[in-house]
DNA sequence: AGCACGCCGACT
DNA sequence: GTCGGCGTGCTC
């Protein structure tokens, strides 16, 4: 009887078992788990000391007909589980379809891309590109950063370097943040290669996720395209990953296992030892600091492709008192918007706020109508008749009187949302035709797509919507993007509110003026001098790096400093502040290591839990996750108290 | 995560 | 008198 480590998907780490025949990491066994008999891995942990070999249990038996799960993975899971401090199990179950042993009847087949389905001619600027991605993509693991603006023909780029790949052997993984994953990418990947790649994203139906999921371990799927998820796939050969978008937030996750699938994407490639290609026309501060010192391969397509031109920029400020009843859209966007009717082009206004206001207030008592389980404001749906918190979903009704007052006609609508600025544009244009599309009003890929068409057959004259709207779609008579609130990202004060705001901006103003029309981008600001308004009007994208660079430099923040916050949460509020408190007087005196907090975290109730934050900033050098480990051991933290650990986190909610 | 054990309120 | 609420602890 020998004894081997089983890892369960679950949220746990490896549990030894004793076995008659000897078994290999990988391999599939049932095993008795509590009062279950459960499906696990045979996983290469050392054994556990604390358990004699008399107190463990046998292995059931042993799964022969689930194909080892590969070694690469293994590695992964193991480097994953050790740098974001989740237990193993929990990064396991990411990697695995639910009933691992069933195969469908009729399994879908993924043809082989074709690397010279068609000939195409490059600018000179993307052949440049192509050589040197070329050269640094033979030699086996390395960091290449596709850097060029909107319009440069990035995509052609990195098509032709898997084209290279798809001339010999092996697979590609594609990761493409979900929103930009549509049928206008496939049919992009389609007229390169000649047919569409597996695919991996939230919404697939269980047959497709398991057929996807044995092409990609047989090899016969030699393309993926995937959301971050795509990252955990059992990839047995692996030859080049693209990350597009590169810069793109939603490549943190921000539940469960909390990790960023651009830097584990990056451990992957070196797991691999293939080269990964991160591609982005305003690249993220820590990759751009990676490609300016070297250690990424920096390729530039400075031009824009196919007589493409930049939007005109103009500030508008609002500060500006005007005259009559307070507008979201100003005079000088009314204008433009008229102008650009006249010349039956289209429009897109932008706000990153769904609903009709985001806030009622009672004008009697002075009432914020807030969330019950949230410290956060409801939001009025006035076309849905109710209000909504945005954290955790709640929805009541509408009330006609004060809820704490009773006075009656005294509730009004502060600030605005997509769903006013639509009101307003309609009384100023009655006869134009309009179109709000916001995650709600576009509930799956396919509406949206149906919608997209519809912009590009000129049905829609002014688009008004959210985040949703910013990304990837291209619409060739759209010359004109305004910007109702170009400071509303800034707000928060957060680390990257800089960042994501001018890549989110810039990303919009991009949609106006994509083909041989000069196009339009008006933002309205309450700080025209903010550097950030200032580089966006200037088109300054390196100025605006440089700058976010100085002051990270400044702080020591990311990437000169590491940062990790630990999220204590819990419905007792004494309890869980109790639990903070303990934690931040346990932690360790070092040099070059800070402590910051207790502090409620800013939205210190969400869904009816209490919640305090601590932030833990160190120096480059040091290597956090074993001080981590160390620290929280010392600690003991009440079962009715959840602690969360969230290395280089992104939201700071 | 599940799942069971265990100790206090409201129902036929 | 039980049914079941979820708070707590355990799984090799």
């Amino acid at each position: 009887m020998q004894r081997v480590s089983v890892l369960f998907p679950t949220p746990l780490g490896t549990f030894d078992y004793l076995s008659a025949e000897s078994v290999l990491c990988g391999q599939w066994v049932t095993a008795p788990f509590g009062r279950k008999k459960v499906r696990g891995v045979v996983w290469d942990a050392p054994p556990d000391s604390r358990f004699p070999d008399s107190k463990l249990k046998p292995i059931e038996g042993v799964l022969e007909d689930i194909p080892i799960f590969p070694k690469e993975s293994v590695h992964f899971i193991n480097w994953v589980s050790r740098y974001t401090l989740s237990p193993l199990g929990a990064v396991l179950k990411m990697a695995l379809i639910p009933d691992m042993e069933k195969q469908s009847a009729h399994p879908i087949q993924f043809e082989k891309p074709n690397p010279s389905f068609c000939s195409l001619t490059f600018s000179k600027a993307q052949q440049k590109a192509i050589d040197a991605l070329t050269e640094e993509t033979q030699k086996g693991f390395g960091v290449s950063l596709l850097d060029g603006v909107t319009g440069s023909g990035k995509t052609e780029v990195y098509f032709e370097i898997m084209a290279q790949v798809l001339q010999k052997t092996g697979q590609i993984l594609v990761l493409l943040p979900e929103i930009i994953l549509t049928s206008a990418w496939l049919d992009r990947f389609e007229k390169r290669f000649g047919v569409r790649p597996a695919v991996w994203h939230s919404s697939m139906t269980v047959k497709q996720r398991r057929d996807t999921w044995q092409a990609v371990m047989s090899g016969e799927a030699r393309v993926l395209v995937g959301a971050r998820s795509a990252l955990f796939l059992p990839f047995l050969n692996l030859k080049l990953i693209v990350v597009d978008e590169e810069h793109d937030s939603s490549f943190k996750q921000e539940e469960g296992v909390l990790y960023h699938a651009r830097d584990m994407a990056i451990v992957r490639a070196r797991i691999a030892d293939c080269p990964i290609v991160l591609a982005s026309a305003t690249p993220s501060v820590e990759t751009y600091c990676n490609a300016l010192s070297g250690r990424y391969k920096h390729v530039t397509l400075p031009e824009r492709y196919a007589h493409a031109s930049l939007p005109n920029i103009q500030i508008v400020d609002m500060r500006q008192k005007e005259k009559g009843p307070v507008r979201f859209v100003s005079p000088v966007l009314s204008e433009r918007l008229k102008e650009t009717l006249d010349k039956k082009e289209q429009a897109l206004l932008f706000l990153n706020r769904r609903g009709y206001a985001p806030l009622i207030l009672c004008r009697a008592c002075g009432e914020r109508i807030k969330c019950p389980y949230c410290s956060a404001w409801l939001v009025e749906h006035r076309k849905k008749g109710y209000m909504q918190c945005h954290h955790c979903g709640y929805t009541k009704p509408i009330p006609t009187c004060c809820p704490t007052c009773q006075e009656t006609d005294s509730l009004i609508s502060c600030g605005p949302g997509v769903e006013r600025v639509y009101e307003e544009v309609q009384e100023l244009f009655p006869t134009a035709r309009l179109e709000m599309i916001t995650s709600e009003t576009v509930s799956n890929p396919k509406e949206f797509q149906g919608v997209l068409e519809r912009v590009s057959q000129g049905e829609t004259d002014i688009l008004i919507g959210t985040q949703i709207l910013a990304k990837g779609h291209h619409f060739a008579n759209l010359t004109l993007v305004g910007v109702i609130d170009a400071d509303m990202g800034l707000a928060g004060g957060d680390l990257r509110a800089g960042e994501r705001t001018f890549q989110l901006l810039h990303q919009v103003m991009g949609r106006a003026g994509r083909e041989q029309k000069q196009g339009l981008a008006i933002l309205q600001s309450y700080h025209p001098e903010n550097m950030i308004i200032q580089a966006l009007k200037e088109n300054d994208r390196d100025r605006f790096l440089k700058e976010e660079i100085a002051s990270r430099q400044l702080l020591t923040m990311p990437p000169f400093g590491k940062l990790a916050s630990l999220i204590v949460s819990g419905k007792d509020q004494e309890k869980t502040y109790q639990t903070a408190k303990e934690i931040a007087r346990q932690s360790p005196f070092m040099t070059g290591l800070d402590v910051l907090g207790p502090v409620p975290a800013p939205l210190s109730l969400l869904r009816g839990k209490y919640r305090y934050r601590l932030l833990v900033k160190a120096d480059k050098s040091l290597k956090l996750q074993p001080i981590l480990v160390a620290w929280l051991k010392k600690v003991v933290i009440p079962s009715s108290v959840e602690l969360r650990l969230d290395i280089d986190p992104y939201s700071f909610f």
